[in-house]
DNA sequence: ATGGCACTGGCACAGTGA
């Protein structure tokens, strides 16, 4: 079977991106991010003639998530136990599969704006909320993905500039540390799990042609439990919708894992 | 060093993103 997540700036935007490359990619679950629309305005009814079920957690103008599933969804969640948070950033749900239930935890991850500023100390709170809070999911779902827009660059590999990106923002060992700490719960980065070309990047700024440069970031991951890890396949970014008219700036990333 | 571009709300252009 196969995940998928995807920032898709604006589902009222891409919508149509969306059911063309479901079409061409038939996964079974696409973890959306910056839906960028309430939830009365979510086009449940034209996914489900898609062939998708739908949880949805949006917000008005930014963040909103949104899980599609060809299987049922049940035991859905929203935003970090226990961290009060203005913004629709996290849902979570489980569906089964044949190997058993499998949780899907889905984020918008905070962007951060600047070391020293306001916003970049909201991420690190909501970090290690984050954090926190998944030790506790990891334990009562063994079977569990994070996957969604972290917007971290683990590594140095990771961006198209790391020098001159050096401690900026998605770059800083603030950050970095913080994915690690997520890696420490128990979960591995699938992508790396496999032989990848250089220069991967999931992300490109609109600006300065920044995707016909390739000057991009690696900022949108899967990552599984290590119960999962041998069920894993293969992850890849499909850069092909980033080609298309009017693209978003991100493209999915997909994973294949044993049923 | 700065801006480059795209999107939303709402109808001018500020806020946000990464």
């Amino acid at each position: 079977m196969k995940i998928a997540t995807w920032n898709v700036n604006s589902l009222t935007a891409r919508l149509q991106h969306v059911l063309d490359w479901l079409i061409a990619n038939p996964v079974d679950v696409l973890c959306l991010q910056e839906l960028k629309m309430s939830d009365d305005k979510f086009p449940l009814d034209v996914l489900q003639s898609a062939g998708y079920n739908a949880a949805v957690f949006g917000q008005r103008t930014y963040n909103g998530v949104a899980i599609l599933s060809l299987a049922p969804i049940r035991d859905i969640g929203k935003n970090i136990g226990g961290f009060a948070d203005d913004h629709s950033r996290v849902i979570s749900a489980t569906i089964d599969t044949r190997s058993g239930p499998l949780r899907i935890v889905n984020g918008y991850f905070v962007n951060g704006q600047a070391p020293g500023t306001e916003k970049f100390a909201y991420k690190m709170s909501w970090l290690r909320a984050l954090r926190d809070w998944l030790r506790e999911e990891l334990a009562a779902h063994p079977r569990l993905t994070l996957l969604g827009d972290f917007n971290i660059a683990p590594e140095d590999r990771d961006s198209f500039d790391p020098v001159g990106l050096a401690e900026t923002i998605h770059h800083t060992t603030e950050e970095r540390e913080h994915f690690k700490s997520l890696l420490q719960l128990g979960l591995v980065d699938s992508f790396r799990l496999f032989e990848q070309p250089e220069k991967s990047y999931s992300w490109w700024d609109y600006r300065m042609l920044g995707y016909q440069k390739n000057r991009g970031l690696r900022i949108d991951h899967i990552l599984v439990s290590e119960t999962l890890v041998p069920q894993a396949k293969g992850c890849v970014i499909d850069r092909v919708p980033r080609k298309w008219d009017k693209p978003s700036d991100h493209a999915p990333v997909i994973l294949e894992i044993d049923p």
